[in-house]
DNA sequence: AATATATTCAACCATTTGGTTGAATGTACA
DNA sequence: TGTACATTCAACCAAATGGTTGAATATATT
């Protein structure tokens, strides 16, 4: 339905280059809040933090199972927000093409 | 080149409603500073500082006519957002037929 | 039972953010 | 020239943000 607060939580979710480094881990898979932590500087729990940013825009879901917390990524608010770009584009129609052709280069490299 | 700081800029400015709205006015076109505030319930600086973060982010660009400031839209750093989104969707490939699919109705409905 | 591990909660802190008001700057106009 | 208008600059403020450390909770292991 993209309602603003929800296009509010993912875009603030992204404007975050160490959420950002979070996303594209767990892109390629799932994770432990521990393992994802790891190659950062900065204390386990300021990545605990950042995670609960990403849950609350719902573009990571967490699955426990005993003490582990097995982090995924949901990419679905990505959608919301991508349907807000193309509603405010207007005179953009010309930049429309590029970005539907690096749709479609991108999912012929990476089937 | 996609910057992490580009699309830094590019998220926290679009991580905002008011800047969002603001970006949304100048979709249909020019338009000064004082114009795009009126239907703000904030300050005329108010708005005049969102758009310094439009600006600093370049989504907005500024002509100066005498003591009139016109902005315009400029949707390029979007472009740039919409590659990091491409780039980090991997298992997202189901969706990624959503958006195309949105982004062709959306060509289709307005020419 | 005792200890180690995984994670969050809570309190705290510095910086940034988004807003305010009042003054300054520059341009238009009578 | 004087005055109105368009905009920014500067100082200030409250709340949010991103980080820290230390304690709490829950599960696993010995």
């Amino acid at each position: 339905m993209a309602t603003p607060q929800t296009l509010d939580r993912t875009l603030t979710a992204l404007a975050d280059p160490t959420r950002r480094a979070i996303l594209q881990r767990l892109s390629s898979g799932e994770a432990r809040v521990t393992e994802i932590a790891q190659p950062f500087s900065m204390s386990l729990n300021a990545v605990s933090k950042h995670i609960l940013v990403l849950e609350r825009a719902k573009l990571v879901r967490r699955r426990k199972v005993g003490r582990d917390h097995f982090l995924s990524y949901r990419p679905e608010p990505l959608t919301t927000a991508a349907e807000w770009i193309v509603s405010t584009r207007s005179f953009w129609a010309s930049r429309l093409d590029a970005l539907e052709e690096l749709l479609r280069e991108e999912d012929a490299t990476k089937p």
